[in-house]
DNA sequence: AACTGTATCAAACGCTTGTTTGAAAGTAAA
DNA sequence: TTTACTTTCAAACAAGCGTTTGATACAGTT
C-alpha cells in the first residue's frame, strides 16, 4: 500500500466520521477525540490532515447533493406546482431520512442557529442558491402578482416548515414517542407541506384556491 | 440590609444574567463565568445559590409570559381566525423583539434542537400546552373535517414558520444584511404567517379559500 | 544499506470548563 | 462582646478541550 493511498484512506475515514459526529452533536458539541475514535485513528490526525477542527468542518461540507437535487428538479418535465411538491419531498428526505448517508444537509441545519467559522461559506455556496431556487419556483407559480418582500416570506414559510421537523425533532419525539421518520411518514409530511404551502402562496398572490 | 435580602438580590441578578447569556449563547455555549461577570458576583455564587449550572437553568426558565399570552388570547372576543392572527403576532413579538426582556422564549427556542437536562421540563410545562392550545385554535377554524395527524401537521406548519425567523436569524442576516426585527417588520411577518397559514389549514380541511 | 520524506502514535501542553474549598466578611441573636 | 450562621471571594481542582511535539514505523529512492 503506497503512502498516498494510506493518506487518502485516513482522510476519508476522518471525513466520514466527522460528518456523522458534526450532524449529531453540532460543531461545538462534537469533539476531535470522538471523531478520531470513530475513524480509528489518533487524535493528532485531524490537525495533521486538515490543520484544525475548523478545517475539517470546511472539507466535510459537501453541497453536491443539494445542487443535484435542484438540477434534477429543474430538468423534471412538470408544472411548477408539481415541481414544488417534488422539491419538498426530496428536501425532506435529505433532512430526515436516517437510512441515507446525507448528513451534509443535517450538518448545515444544525449550524443555522449557531454561527461557526464555516457559516459564511455555507450561506454563500448552499443556502443563498437554495433560497434563490425556491424563490424562482414560487415565482413561476404565482407570477408577478406578489412583491419581492412577500415572495421572500413565502420562501421562508416553506423552509420554515421543512426545517421544523429537523430542528424540533428532540421535542417532537417527546411529544409523540411513537414518531418515526420512515419513508411513509416523510412522504406524508412532504405532501402536507406542499399542499399547505401551495394554498398559502396562492392566497398571498390573491389567487383563489380550488378545493 | 438583611442577609435574606442580600441573598435574594444576588439570586435575582444571577437569574437575569443567566437568562441573557442562555438566550444568546445557548446552554452549552454559556459559561458560568460570564453569567457571574454580568451579575457582578463570584464564580462560586452559581453553585452556592443554585447547586449547579443545570439548576440555574431550571430556575431561570419561566413560562408565565407564555401562559399569559394564551390566556389573553382565549379571553379575546374575536373569531378563531382573528385569534390565530393575534396569537402569531404576540408569539413573534416574544420570539423576535429585542426591546422586550422576554428571553425565556428565546432560551427555549435555542434548546429545541439540543437536548439539555431541562428539555423534558420545557416540553412538559410549556411546549405541550402550547401545541395543545394551537391545535384547539386550528380545530375551531376547520371543525371536524380534518384528522388528528393532519391537524398536528398544521400546528407544526405554523410553529415552523414562526420559529424559522428565530432559528435562522444568523443566516437571514447574512442573506439580507438590511434585515432588522423592528416592530414594523415583526408585524409584517406575523401578518404574512397568519394569511399564509389560514389559507393552508383551510386547504387541508378542504375549505375553499376566498381571495 | 543508507537516506529521505511521509504517516502514525503516545504523551504532553496550554487553556477553559464546571465545581469545590477554606478563609474572610457580614449579620443576627445571646 | 461573644457566638452562630450566612454569604462572598480568591484560589485551586479535576476533567475536558483543541493542538503540538518528538519519537517511531514505513515506503520509495539512491
Amino acid at each position: 500500500m503506497t503512502a498516498e493511498t494510506k493518506t487518502d484512506q485516513t482522510r476519508a475515514r476522518l471525513l466520514n466520521a466527522a460528518r456523522e459526529v458534526f450532524s449529531q452533536h453540532g460543531f461545538q458539541g462534537a469533539t476531535v477525540r470522538e471523531i478520531c475514535r470513530r475513524a480509528e485513528t489518533n487524535v493528532s490526525a485531524v490537525n495533521y490532515h486538515f490543520g484544525s477542527k475548523d478545517g475539517l468542518l470546511a472539507e466535510a461540507l459537501n453541497f453536491a447533493q443539494l445542487k443535484a437535487l435542484q438540477a434534477a428538479n429543474i430538468k423534471a418535465d412538470e408544472c411548477p406546482e408539481a415541481r414544488l411538491h417534488l422539491f419538498i419531498r426530496d428536501f425532506m428526505l435529505m433532512l430526515l431520512d436516517e437510512n441515507t448517508p446525507s448528513s451534509q444537509c443535517r450538518i448545515m441545519a444544525r449550524e443555522l442557529a449557531d454561527p461557526t467559522p464555516a457559516l459564511d461559506k455555507i450561506v454563500r455556496e448552499a443556502i443563498a442558491p437554495l433560497h434563490k431556487f425556491l424563490g424562482e419556483l414560487v415565482h413561476a407559480i404565482v407570477g408577478d402578482t406578489v412583491g419581492e418582500a412577500e415572495l421572500r416570506r413565502c420562501v421562508h414559510s416553506i423552509f420554515g416548515q421543512c426545517l421544523f421537523y429537523r430542528h424540533s425533532h428532540p421535542v417532537l419525539q417527546r411529544l409523540y414517542p411513537k414518531l418515526r421518520y420512515d419513508s411513509k411518514e416523510i412522504n406524508a409530511i412532504a405532501g402536507h407541506i406542499a399542499d399547505f404551502s401551495l394554498a398559502g402562496v396562492k392566497r398571498i398572490a390573491g389567487i383563489r384556491n380550488p378545493v
